[in-house]
DNA sequence: CGGACGGTTGAGTCTCGTCAATAAGCGTGG
DNA sequence: CCACGCTTATTGACGAGACTCAACCGTCCG
């Protein structure tokens, strides 16, 4: 695959948008394409990190692994998203484990390139900082779901959140990924996560349909998991 | 307090430690230094947020609060450390509380003022994006302790880490904060906490005098977690 | 002295995970 | 087209780990 090619799936992603024409040629020169087919490993925790990731499309998941090995997702990485810049400012080793969830067309953008025009575009530097920023955001989000909600809790923040904000209408989602992934992805067991939507099935908030979800009220779903959580 | 004074307490900061003395004289133009008597809330959650923070001496807390008004602290700044700089970049509202836990000397930065040291200097954006990376790294530690330790485990890994790390001799350590600010940062009742405390005890791993903490044999300690995890 | 605070200990409860059995889709190939 | 295996999902019975509630102790401080 060509640079040229390279050059205009960066020039989409958001990160890289307002880079001047030069700036993407240059970056594109640090740029690779890769094709993955789904299921394929791009890194395990511990190998060493030499750029960063975008996902042109496809999906991607990125998890940790318990000594026991049982797996948790940390995050669900969908087109047009990055990741695996923070690493490559540390140097540190991959803290988590990459999988692809479908075939995927993936970017790899090496270290230098970045450094590069982060020393010679102010603008770009601060994107990266937002971009950064909206992650640990994020994180601080998970946290507060783990430390502080019930699973019931967990499942109704989740599917809110799917939503497009402010929806106080009826509304349908459709999940992610598979169930077993979604679980993982809040901390529960599949068992306990198709308990929760049961649950909220018989209560007359949601109605569950293979990965589509029906929320008649999310209004009244928020209010519930407050009282019964 | 002049602003000279300000200029030289922003010098000792490593996220400033690069920049040039003008620069300093800059940013110290837009900081302010606050004297914080211990207890007193800095901002709550919520709130505006225009500017970032950075501890000169004493300490303070970062927490959230559930619904039902339980606290959880998210994290404990130390002197020479920073935080809500995420924040800053996002233009969002507060997504915790902070709160002295010590009569503390802080630096307030302005926005703007880290905007223009941020459009003129590339070292200092890789300075605060590497700021920003070690966070996320902490935070991912934090889930992944959260999602696959046990109560045991996760003491026993705050333990060691808190070692200097490498530490394959008895060691003494001394608690950041009282116990039952550190449970809340493991994200466990006090009552487990001291529960698990005395468990270490009893295996001869541990001997605790108040804040004080002797690990005899911090390698056989590491093992125990995974046993009897 | 009395009270607040930090910490420990015990007893009971409950949420969630574990284990196991059973469907229900889905792509493959005979 | 259907049988087969594999993955995904659901449901039940059971158990364990951590939380809750409560009592109790030591210490610091007004």
């Amino acid at each position: 695959m060509s640079s040229i090619d390279i050059r205009q799936q960066l020039a989409h992603l958001p990160l890289f948008h307002q880079l001047s024409p030069e700036q993407l040629s240059e970056l594109a020169g640090h740029g690779k394409t890769l094709r993955v087919d789904k299921g394929e490993t791009l890194f395990r925790r511990g190998d060493a990190c030499d750029g960063m990731y975008a996902v042109v499309y496809g999906k991607v998941k990125l998890t940790l692994m318990s000594p026991q090995g049982v797996e948790k997702v940390m995050e669900i990485i969908h087109p047009g998203q990055s990741f695996a810049e923070a690493v490559m400012f540390l140097g540190k080793p991959m803290p988590v484990e990459a999988q692809t969830l479908e075939d995927s067309l993936l970017l790899h953008i090496g270290a230098a390139g970045i450094f590069q025009i982060l020393a010679a575009d102010p603008n770009f530097a601060r994107n990266m900082l937002a971009g950064m920023s909206m992650r640990l955001h994020g994180m601080v989000r998970d946290v507060e779901r783990y430390s502080l909600e019930s699973a019931l809790q967990r499942v109704i923040g989740y599917l809110l959140q799917q939503l497009d904000a402010g929806a106080d209408q009826p509304a349908t989602l459709t999940l992610e990924a598979n169930k077993n992934l979604i679980a993982s992805r809040l901390n529960l067991t599949p068992e306990t996560f198709s308990r929760v939507l049961q649950q909220l099935a018989k209560a007359g908030l949601a109605e569950v349909n293979g990965r589509e979800i029906r929320l008649s009220d999310p209004a009244a779903l928020s209010r519930y998991g407050l009282d019964a959580g």
